[in-house]
DNA sequence: GTAGGGTTAG
């Protein structure tokens, strides 16, 4: 349900409660208790998921309830109290939970579990522990929910070890603390983790339910195992699962992921009950296939059925218009986002920026970026990336110096994309220095991409007797990607010498590329040296080396001629001269 | 009156 529709609740629930007011109906505990349930669930933290708007609408809705249980004399009500603390936990507003809870004349285990949720939605997970402590010190024994949301606290403060260690002191974990440290590891990214206490789980004979099915989907996705996943698609085929949209949307990402997008389709056309997050899936999935046409026209779809999109939803169609580099479509999505007041999402605000930044438009990625609240590094990273790819380099060195200055945490994405700016821009000594800085300054360890970017810096520059000096000081001299930068250069500045010598590491280090051949062959023949160029040549094939495969054969209309296209369908001229040595594609 | 879980960005 989008972020208006949410609101929209609140609103009418709050409507009818003023009415029940107005006409005398007599106001008790479970009315105020429910209508702070709904309060509840308008919220969604601060800087939130989508409009902080919507935060402030509930919140005030919950204070006027608070006001009146105070007013109708229920401010010693147990239930009452928690669910008031449960409204500004939820709301995102620990300090007005603090207030009651620490005013609250008896409290239980539901009220300590309410506060540590709440700290633990906003990533404090010290305070969480904190609670923890407290509650136990005052005689309240932890339960099932506490132990969740104690790892749901360490999981959101990213010490996801942290989580590990409570859970393996649990005896016997709940159902639900096996999915929810199994979603950490999955969100995260550590999908082998996750599949190994998965396995631990069935040798337990802890029996898994929809939910872990799911997340054990998404992290075989995550590591492409199709066959894995297949093992579990048989296990959901089971007559309680079959028509399950939880399975659904793990099955559609899982197929999706492994290239199988008519798998997903089917499944997708099999479940009569889709809720927005299949939607979702299918969509990521068609885009990730580079269907981002048929994806968009999805989303349309999915509209014309009534479904809300969500700040999901947003986001990936954002990507196909990036993708289709579709200005239009873009600017008419966007204004469907500020509708629903999804703008201060970080994911659906990157988006934005990374479709307006592809389509052309840097000064709308500009806007969308100054006007957004709740930046975060992705955000920035995005915007700079965006300067880079529309050869901005001025702008993007500033924006970069603006973050620094803001007190945001550069990471290593921060570095790629500043130092791909100046890359592209000329601004070889201010990269250099940026690059310099990295590891001093804001303790991130250059990888092979910085250095990539400093050596095609340089190499772009001409400089190339310092980017040879660099690379024999570098940690990652051993990566054929850093010499093939090289080459490149000393193509371009005809540096024959230094190009041998980078050839020559290539031929080690990547013994069955061709590339390096090709390149040292076109740098002597365009030079004239003939005779180097075939010496190249039968090198290549003395070596067994055969040109890349991904190039095809092409009918020439006005005969059989053959020429070479790449994959965006130009003819690859250069490769001629390997095609008329009969080395190159046998595959096509 | 409290919890987990499937879909999104560089």
């Amino acid at each position: 349900m989008g972020g208006l529709a949410d609101s929209d609740q609140v609103n009418e629930a709050f409507r009818l409660f003023r009415l029940m007011l107005r006409n005398r109906i007599h106001v008790d505990s479970v009315s105020l208790s429910s209508v702070l349930g709904v309060c509840s669930r308008g919220g969604c933290g601060e800087f939130g998921l989508h409009d902080s708007n919507d935060v402030l609408s509930s919140d005030v809705h919950g204070q006027q309830v608070h006001c009146l249980t105070i007013k109708h004399g229920f401010e010693s009500d147990l239930h009452l109290n928690n669910s008031l603390l449960d409204m500004y936990a939820k709301n995102g507003n620990m300090d007005s939970a603090e207030m009651i809870f620490v005013n609250m004349p008896e409290v239980s285990v539901v009220s300590w579990n309410v506060m540590i949720a709440g700290y633990g939605q906003k990533s404090q997970s010290s305070k969480a522990i904190e609670y923890l402590q407290r509650m136990q010190y005052h005689g309240f024994e932890p339960d099932e929910i506490t132990y969740v949301n104690m790892l749901v606290a360490c999981i959101k403060s990213g010490d996801i070890e942290a989580g590990r260690q409570m859970f393996d002191g649990m005896s016997s974990p709940s159902l639900s603390s096996w999915n929810t440290i199994l979603s950490g590891y999955s969100q995260n990214e550590n999908h082998k983790e996750a599949v190994k206490l998965f396995r631990e789980m069935q040798f337990r004979s802890v029996h898994p339910d929809r939910t872990t099915l799911a997340i054990i989907l998404s992290s075989l996705a995550g590591m492409m195992l199709l066959e894995g996943g297949r093992q579990v698609h048989a296990v959901s085929q089971k007559a309680v699962f079959r028509t399950d949209i939880y399975l659904a949307s793990g099955l559609i990402g899982m197929y999706s992921k492994c290239g199988k997008v008519e798998m997903a389709k089917r499944i997708f056309d099999r479940i009569a009950e889709l809720d927005i997050v299949c939607w979702n899936s299918m969509m990521a999935g068609l885009s990730l296939n580079s269907l981002d046409k048929e994806a968009f026209t999805f989303f349309k779809k999915m509209r014309e059925k009534g479904m809300f999109p969500s700040q999901f939803s947003y986001a990936t169609v954002l990507s196909c218009c990036a993708k289709l580099s579709s200005l239009s479509q873009g600017r008419q999505v966007h204004s469907q986002i500020a509708r629903e007041g999804y703008m201060n999402d970080a994911f659906v605000g990157s988006a934005l920026i990374d479709m307006y930044s592809k389509c052309g438009d840097v000064d709308a990625a500009r806007w969308v970026f100054d006007m957004m609240l709740g930046k975060n590094t992705v955000t920035w990273n995005e915007m700079i990336h965006g300067y880079a790819q529309n050869g901005c380099g001025d702008e993007a060195v500033l924006l970069y110096e603006d973050m620094i200055g803001s007190g945001e945490k550069p990471d290593g994405i921060t570095f790629v994309a500043v130092l791909t700016a100046c890359s592209h821009s000329g601004l070889v000594d201010t990269g250099i220095k940026i690059f310099n800085s990295m590891q001093q300054e804001h303790g991130v360890e250059p990888l092979v991409d910085h250095y990539t970017c400093i050596i095609d810096s340089l190499g772009r520059a001409g400089r190339l007797h310092e980017a040879e000096v660099l690379i024999d000081k570098m940690p990652c001299k051993y990566d054929p990607i850093i010499w093939e930068v090289l080459l490149s250069s000393c193509r371009v500045y005809a540096d024959v010498s230094l190009a041998r010598r980078a050839a020559e590491e290539l031929f080690h280090l990547d013994p069955q590329n061709s590339a390096p051949y090709v390149l040292l062959a076109n740098i002597y023949s365009s030079l004239g040296r003939w005779d180097d160029a075939k010496a190249v040549r039968e090198l290549m094939s003395y070596n067994q080396v055969v040109k890349d495969p991904g190039y095809s054969w092409i009918e020439h209309k006005n005969g059989m001629q053959a020429f070479m296209v790449d994959d965006n369908g130009r003819m690859v001229d250069d490769e001629v001269v390997v095609v008329n040595d009969g080395m190159s594609c046998s595959s096509g």
